[in-house]
Parts: structure tokens; sequence; C-alpha cells
DNA sequence: GCACCACTGTAATGAATTTGACAGGCATAA
DNA sequence: TTATGCCTGTCAAATTCATTACAGTGGTGC
């Protein structure tokens, strides 16, 4: 790949700069007092903003080499795309010499954007409702995954349980249910992991846990889940990757953080909880050994 | 004046996100996906990434208060142009308008930084030679995870089973370890979890399979386990968080890559297996129905 | 001073976009 | 099951936009 490529609309610009006549030199102006989001709206507007006529703007686009407005627009775009991800992250992500179709920088890629996307699409101030929910001591908490999903619901459990008691994984097996179903009091809370393909039998089971009178809390992917209707509180994520199936590092991540918000949030308790739990963890690898 | 402030786009797509149709969702994802850039182009190049119709684009941003589409394009360069103008706004924050302390954003940082950094200790071809290893149908692989990452190599164990016939899971169970022993053969593959604390136990195991001849890969912090002493393939992963416990992040991201490289490795033979998977999850639903 | 040339704006045309109206479709509730 | 309401896409009209053609302006060299 050469490197020539990938010369930006300003370099452009700057390279013709000598050959530019006066009308032009207004339409760089006002384009570099704002770039490049003054080049973004109409042809008519832009030329307004310069002060000059329209066709001029058209023929500085040709200027550079350009077939119209929009191709000098969509220019525009892309390189302010690629400038918004976040730039260390692409650049950076194996300066040696594995090749960018490499899996790992694909996966790599995808994984990041994921990651932006989320948490674009999570509010926060619904992350912060949950974590209070499930840092309520008085509630209990009973955790459930799909398919594909019942991994994280299990390390989520995992680790919830470590910070708190009244923790409980709802297993994948069907058979099950109905006394966990027993087990729910009014007030509890159902945290369910579900992306696509959604699981109906979840979707019933949520359904029966909220006519229970427990509170339901979804982490979803963007499509969103069946269970959404019914959940009181959604975090949707983004989790595709060039693979078959989708990716579980952004729910993941939510877990990770959900876990974490709850253990600043009550930390000296916590904190003693932990302690205890390593010491017994002591005592038994010695007693083993 | 209202007492609120002028709200981006993403804060009422954020606000509105309990009432919106499910194209319109489909819309708030494809916009957050490329945010804002996805916006700036005409609406119906909009609605085709979205995969929706233009009506749809228009309802939503009627619904956002907007008096049209080209209303909300105005609203998205405005906001983008005041952010890249603002040199606090460079450094790109994700959950925009949550504070830069509050647990999503410290997790995240940490998150891409542990990506970064892994991907830099990494080195590309002993992640080639381990998903070789892995793709070596002659070869069987147990795969083994310690209390931190034993969700991990559940999960990864999962996952490449449905890639690939003869593959294993060492139970965490230490009580079960002997017949897993007697089971490999030589020429098998161990794949080992192991971040800190540092399971003793675990190196014992990895020490008696190496003896029987197996290849032993380990996945392991910066900081080394024992293991990588007598395992014939290291990866090398970074994963601190601002967390009690560390992050699975990263092993779950190479775990997922992994599988997509063999998965990728052996395309024709994997795809007939995984649709015959998806034939005997079907009939399995049906019958349970 | 005169003719030439390059540059710029006005106006008109054609293309694309945006928007409104309509009807099919899906899910919900009776 | 049937009826209702909401959502969604197709289609067509109206508007805006991008582009071309052309005429006017100002400057430069002879």
């Amino acid at each position: 790949m050469s490197a020539k490529r990938q010369s930006t609309v300003a370099e452009k610009l700057r390279m013709k700069a000598g050959v530019l006549t006066a009308a032009e030199k207004k339409l760089m102006a006002a384009l570099f007092a704002d770039y490049p989001v003054a080049g973004l709206s109409s042809i008519t507007d832009f030329a307004r903003l310069a002060g000059v006529s329209t066709p001029s703007v058209l023929r500085l686009a040709k200027k550079l080499g350009f077939s119209g407005f929009p191709a000098l627009q969509e220019a525009l775009r892309g390189e302010l795309s690629a400038q918004l991800q976040n730039p260390i992250a692409k650049h950076e992500r194996w300066a040696a010499e594995a090749p960018d179709a490499h899996i790992l920088n694909r996966f790599a890629d995808a994984a990041m954007d994921n990651m932006r996307a989320s948490l674009r699409l999570m509010d926060h101030r619904v992350f912060d409702a949950v974590a209070r929910l499930l840092g309520a001591r008085r509630r209990s908490v009973h955790i459930m995954g799909g398919r594909i999903t019942g991994a994280v619901a299990h390390y989520f459990h995992t680790h919830l349980h470590m910070a708190r008691p009244g923790v409980h994984l709802v297993p994948e097996a069907q058979a099950a249910w109905p006394q966990y179903l027993l087990n729910l009091s009014r007030g509890d809370v159902l945290l369910v992991f579900d992306v696509r393909r959604y699981d109906a039998r979840m979707l019933d089971f949520a359904v029966s846990a909220k006519a229970e009178g427990a509170e339901v809390v979804l982490i979803t992917d963007q499509w969103m889940s069946p269970i959404a209707r019914i959940a009181g509180l959604t975090l949707p994520l983004r989790i595709e990757v060039p693979s078959s199936w989708d990716s579980n590092m952004v729910p993941l991540f939510v877990a990770e953080s959900l876990v974490a918000a709850v253990v600043d949030h009550n930390w000296p308790e916590t904190q003693a909880r932990i302690h205890r739990l390593e010491t017994i963890n002591e005592t038994l690898r010695r007693g083993k050994s």
C-alpha cells in the first residue's frame, strides 16, 4: 500500500494552496476554521458560510480530484470517522509484522468497536440503578444465562457471590426451574443475560419471576431480547465479531464492572468478606496438601 | 429555559430508549456504532446502513423533537464541531456524559489498555502455532483453568467443542484428575489458563501431563505462571483492572480468537459440524416443548 | 485604450433527497 | 378466534440539492 493514497482533504488543500483562486482560498479558510464539519453541510450552506457561490465550491472539489461535492463529503466523513475511532487502538495494535487481516487483529478491532458502541448504547444511569439493586443486601439476586451467555452468568455469579451473600445461579437445566421460582421473594432481583438467538423459555421464566414480584434486569444485545418488554432495567450491548458466534467479551465487561461497582459501593463490609474468604481458602488449601 | 441544558442527540436517544420501536432501535445501534458520522450521510444511506426504510429515520428524528432529518443532522454537526474544538474532548470519552471517574469509564480504559498491552506482549507466531495445534484433529485437546479462569476454560471448552471433536474439560475438582491424566495420549494438547495467584496443583498436573507426552500450552498473565517453564507455547497477557480481582476479558478475547482461528482454518468441515449441531439443537428443542 | 484571459456569479436543468399518505402485517387483548 | 391498534415499508409528490451553461467583471499585456 502506498502512502499517497491516504492523503486527507486537508493535505490535498495545502498541496494545491499555490494554485487556488481567491474564492477557493475563502473556501479553504472557511473549511479549516471548522474542519471538517464545515464541509459536511449542503453545498449551498458551505458556499454561503464562505461567502462565495455554489459553483465555486464545486470547482474546488474537482480541482482536488473529486468527482463532485458528495465525493468530497464522503472523503471528509471517512477521515472523520477514522479519527474518532480510538486512534491508538487502530494503529498501535500490532506495530509488529502481523497483517491487518490476521484473525487477532480483526478480532481486536471488533472487540474495541463493540466496547465503544456498547458504552454509547448503555445509559450510565441505568447501569448505576442496576448496581444499586445488586448492592441491596435485603434483596436476593438470581442470575440466569442462556446457551451462549451461560458462562458469563456463571462467572458473574461466582464473583458477585464473593462480594455479598444471597446470590443464586439459576441452572440452565429447565427441570429445576420451578423450585427456583418458588425461592423468589417479592423485591428480589432477577438478572438475565439473553442474546440472540433468544431463548423463549427464559422469557417465560422472566415473566413468571416478574409476576412473583421480582425486579427483572436484562443484559442483552443490540437487537434486544423480547424480555426487554417486561424488564424494569435493560442494558443493551454490541457483541458482533468476525466469527460464527457472537462475542461474550462485552457482557463479561459489564459483569465485571457491575461487580466492581457493587464492591465499591459498600467497601468496608465487602473488604471484610473478601478477607475472610481468602483466609478460608488458605485453610482449605493447607488442609488438603 | 428548561432546567435541562442542551442535550446531545445521543442523550436524547438514550432518554427515549424505552419508547423506541424495533426499527428505531436498529437506527440507534447503527448510529452509535459510528457516532456521529453514521448520521451525517443522506437519509437514504443511513436507512440502508441500519437496514430500515427511510421514513423510519424520519419518524425517529421527529420523535426526538427535530423538525426533520436535516435538523437532526445539524444538531449532530453542532455537537461534533463543539467536541472537536474542545481540547478536553480530544481524548474521546466513551460514556461521554458520565464522569471520568465513573467505574464504567475506569474499567473501559483499563480494558482497552489491557488489550493493547496484551497484543504487544503476545507473539503472533506463537498464537498461530497454538491455533494450529488446536486444529489438528488427531490430537485430543484438554482444557484446564484455575479459580479465576475456570469460567473462561469452561467457555473455551464449550465453543471449541462446537468446532471439533476430541475436546475435554479438566474439572476443577482435584479428585478426578488422575483419570484425566490417564486419558492423555502422547501428542495431545493440554491448554492451561493460569493467572495469579497461581495454583501449585495445576503446575503438578501440567508437569505430569508433559511427562505423558502432552504438548503444554499456557495462557497466563504478565507475571508468568510457573507453568511457563515447562510449557511448549506460552501466551502472556495483561489483565489488571481497578478492582479487587483481575479481569478475564483478555483471556476471553484470546479464547474467542483461538476458536475463530481454528474454525477459519478448517472451514468446510467445521461448517458442516456446526450445521449439524444447529439441526440437533432444533430437534431437541422441538422435542421438549 | 483595447483585447484577451481567467475568475466569479446568476440562472436553469436534472438528480437526489426529504417528506407525507397509504396499506399490509404483526402482536396484543377481548 | 377475531378485532384493534401500532409499527413498518412502498410509493409518489414536493422540495432541496448538485451540476452545467453562460454571461459579466476585473485585471493584464500590448
